[in-house]
This record gives structure tokens, sequence and C-alpha cells, in this order.
DNA sequence: GAATAGATTGTCT
DNA sequence: GACAATCTATTCT
């Protein structure tokens, strides 16, 4: 299958509300030791430090988790969260600005019997990669992701074809106070794969 | 179909 | 020592 080339530095370079809808349609590829897999994006959230209570990076905190959003863009955020699943993430705006898109779903496209096989469910279930833990679990991503760069490592975004874009509040960040409403997460309207549709 | 509880560990206070 | 950008199984209607 032709996947086209891969996204460069500049497309990862813009404001990260921007990053984040234009990250819709776009093709996530992993090119795992097991095989390539692949998978079109259908939901995207835009997490904006310091000045963002939800974002890792609130008060512009510089830890050794939140280091790699602090510099250049393109490069990935990886994150455990409950203990047990891990998140994905771009890092997306100029260098200093401690931007990041939460990849939240996928549509299978590539690789899919390595998906499930990795995942534990049927090849054609809808559950295998709509949720930011189930398509890491899915990719295979993990630690050893944290930090690759997607301009040249074996994990980038390819172009792809995007459909109608909605727009709704952030999930699960109860805690970010005035920002808990920002309309900062993007979907594709009408796709099966996003997690949780909002109504249209 | 909707609601709820439990799992489990790196990171920060 | 508390808690988290979640997922799944289980227990209700």
């Amino acid at each position: 299958m032709e996947l086209g080339a891969r996204l460069l530095r500049d497309f990862y370079e813009r404001p990260v509300l921007v990053v984040a809808r234009d990250c819709i349609g776009k093709v996530l590829v992993h090119e795992a030791p097991e095989g390539l897999v692949a998978g079109r994006i259908v939901e995207t959230e835009a997490y904006r430090g310091p000045e963002d209570l939800a974002a890792h990076s609130a008060k512009g905190r510089i830890t050794e988790r939140t280091r790699v959003m602090f510099g250049p863009p393109a490069h990935a955020y990886m994150f455990l969260l409950y203990g047990m699943h891990w998140a994905f993430n771009i890092v997306a705006g100029p260098e200093g600005h401690p931007h990041a898109v939460l990849v939240r779903a996928l549509e299978p496209l590539v690789g899919v019997e390595i998906m499930a096989a990795r995942r534990g469910v049927p090849a054609k279930s809808v559950t295998l990669c709509n949720g930011p833990g189930k398509l890491c679990a899915a990719l295979g991503l993990d630690r050893s992701a944290y930090g690759l760069d997607l301009c040249t490592g074996p994990l980038y975004l390819a172009p792809g074809e995007r459909g109608a874009v909605g727009r709704s509040p952030r999930i699960n960040i109860d805690y970010a106070g005035a920002w808990v409403k920002k309309p900062w997460r993007f979907h594709e309207r009408g796709n099966r794969y996003v997690s949780v549709p909002p109504r249209d």
C-alpha cells in the first residue's frame, strides 16, 4: 500500500490548535519489528501549556516526564496513566512552547491482524483503536517511543483524506477549572471509530 | 444500554 | 503517600 511521504517538521511547527485539527484524517504509521501498522487519526485533543491547567506542562513545569514538550516540535510525548495505559502525543508549536496534541482514536488501516493480536480482540472490532490507551497497545507504543522524532524515526504521520471535522470539550480533565470547557477536542464527524461521539 | 468499581505504577508533593 | 489526558468486567435497569 502506498502511504505517501511523511509529513515534515513545518506541519508540526504551527499553533497547536491548528495542528490538532489538521491531524484529523492524517495517517499515523509505526514501522514496528513485527510489521507495519497504520491508522487514520479520527480524534485528537490539544494541550497548550503553560497557561492550560489541563496540560502536564501547566505553569511551565519542566520535569523528566514533560521535558520533551519544551523541545522542538514533531517529537513523541508518551506518558503512563492510571498505572497501566500509555498515551501518545505529538509535540507541536515552536520550540520552547510546551504544547502537544493527544491522539485519542484511530481508524485501523494497515496491520490490523497485528493490532488485534496485541490487543487480544477480534480484528474487525471497533474497539481496536478507539481510545488513547487502546491505540497505543494496538500500535505497540510504550515508554520506548518517548522522545522519538516523527521526522526521522520509525513512527510518523503521512497524508490522508479528511472528512468533516467537529469540535467539543476535552475528556476527563475535570481538575482543570475554567479550562475544562475549552472546545479543544477534534474529531471526524460520523466516523465510527471516534471514542465518544458528541451530538452532531 | 447505562452506571459503577477495580486494576496498578510512574511521577510529583 | 496521593493521584492520574483510561479500560474492562460486572451489575444493575
